[in-house]
RNA sequence: GGCCCUAUCGUCUAGCGGCUAGGACGUCGCCCUCUCACGGCGAAAACCCGGGUUCGAUUCCCGGUAGGGUCACCA
């Protein structure tokens, strides 16, 4: 199309009446990247002409996750503070005759009457083109005459997002699929008023895994969660780019700067697509380890109590917080496993029992006591005692030995479980003292 | 139900008349390995159905079916 000589201005407007929701943040993210692909502006204005359903908790928690995702604004207008722009189009509309007031009961309470406004709507079809469907037309005469203000000072929806794209200077309007039935109504009054039609752009739904539209009931659906659950905002930015658009390419690893290079309208995708989670978790460990070290560690232990045992535990082995960075993808799911007592043995020796103890390759009890006692004579005069100290230290004897005969039984006394990280890394993790006395206590049952 | 939108592996998708239908996530197998995890290699897995158009349809058209959205004095 030709927007030669405008600038191209985009606009996320969100309702502050719930949390951010995934959905908006798409579609904030596709405005934004659109805008700053042309050198646009995007605006973000908040929807609250519903005074009894809006909330400044819920405008603040938008706002927030806007910053989070790093989709700064332009500009940024509430709808509550530019009433007087839609009473004086209500008023322009009234005097054309294009709209009028009518004298009806009250919706919820019949012995009342109001006098709301409608649109004189002539019923004719409305075509506009859609950058990701094509043309789309509608017989708007099944519309009627709509409400457009419940009173002469209390203008709807339509209105205002009419009166203010119009002087937002907004060229695209990029919203999800469900807004495509509002877009009739919405060009009738914009004719009414005489003001140009901005580009229309209709986004896929995010899906539930039973392809509904997502709600609550069926995961996570705002970004506080997601942010609380420790995903990184560039994985949830990759993430939901790739929903319902693509490169064209089969690169999928894209930062935010790249995604501005790469996006386009025409690669939108028409169908809804389903969330996975597991494919942001993906991208979460993808986006996870191009940070720096330092980066990784704080994101793990950030939200652990300082005076635990296992932050200390991290604290003075690195090797632990790597161990822990390679397993989890998010902190969430590391805390997680906290709670649920897989990292038991950061916090408390464990008695290990002479069956778990016992490799399956050699079940007697005898081997294992004297290769523990071997191990512990090995370790006893070790000055360093880090991960690759130790391991360098055993690995020869337990070679001879064969692996499985001297590392099994070291590994579980130390940390009393099947499956756990390598004992090397677990006697670093718990210092030389803690290591020893847990190999010498194991043995004592043997 | 009316109107509107949509339809390629389980999922996200490439494809824009002729391809062994490609990639990714996930799944499975093998390797690595004391266990788990990581990593490496490999495999299975899709064109919704029926008519056209065409020498030839996953691709274009029509119909069906299925799914979704929307039908407020909410946004």
């Amino acid at each position: 199309m030709s927007t030669k000589g405008t600038q191209v201005v985009t606009r996320i407007a969100p309702s502050p009446t719930g949390l951010f929701h995934i959905g908006t943040a798409r579609s904030a993210l596709f405005n934004w990247l659109y805008a700053r692909k042309h050198n646009g502006r995007f605006v973000v204005r908040i929807e609250d002409t519903d005074s009894t359903r809006s909330k400044k908790e819920y405008e603040r928690d938008i706002l927030e996750g806007l910053m989070w995702l790093g989709l700064a604004h332009d500009e940024l207008v509430r709808q509550s503070e530019r009433t007087t722009h839609y009473t004086d189009a209500l008023d322009a509309l009234i005097a054309s005759g294009a709209a009028y007031v009518s004298k009806e009961t009250a919706k919820n309470d019949t012995s009342r009457t109001v006098e709301v406004v409608r649109l004189r709507n002539a019923g004719k079809s409305i075509t506009f083109t859609d950058e990701v469907r094509g043309d789309i037309s509608f017989e708007t005469q099944e519309l009627g005459d709509f409400v457009i203000a419940r009173s002469r000072t209390d203008p709807l929806y339509h209105l205002a997002v009419v009166v203010d794209d119009a002087q937002m200077g907004i060229t695209h309007v990029i919203r999800g699929e469900d807004h495509i039935s509002n877009t009739p109504r919405q060009i009738l009054i914009q004719e009414a008023l005489g003001l140009t039609r901005p580009v229309y752009a209709h986004l896929p739904l995010i899906l539930a895994p039973d392809r509904s539209k997502l709600s609550k009931r069926k995961g996570a659906v705002s970004l506080s969660e997601y942010r609380a659950q420790g995903y990184l905002p560039e994985a949830l930015v990759n993430y939901l780019a790739l929903l319902g658009w693509n490169p064209g390419t089969e690169e999928e690893i894209f930062t935010i700067s790249e995604l501005v290079q790469r996006f386009s309208l025409s690669q939108v995708q028409k169908a809804g697509a389903v969330f996975d989670i597991e494919k942001l978790s993906w991208l979460q460990r993808e986006h996870r380890d191009r940070l720096d070290q330092r980066t990784q560690f704080e994101l793990f232990t950030s939200q652990l109590d300082e005076d635990s045992t296992i932050h200390q535990v991290f604290m003075r082995s690195p090797a632990a917080i790597r161990d822990v960075v390679e397993r989890y993808a998010t902190s969430g799911d590391f805390l997680q496993a906290v709670e649920q007592g897989e990292f038991s043995f950061y916090e408390t020796r464990p008695t290990p029992t002479v069956e778990q103890l016992t490799w399956k390759k050699d079940p007697t009890p005898d081997n294992i006591k004297q290769r523990l006692q071997h191990i512990v004579n090995i370790l006893t005069p070790l000055e360093s005692f880090t991960q690759g100290a130790i391991k360098n230290a055993l690995w020869s004897y337990a070679e001879k030995e064969g692996k499985g005969n001297v590392l099994w039984p070291m590994r579980v006394a130390l940390s009393g479980k099947e499956r756990s990280p390598d004992p090397f890394l677990l006697a670093e993790a718990l210092g030389k003292e803690e290591a020893l006395a847990r190999i010498s206590a194991a043995m004592v049952h043997l």
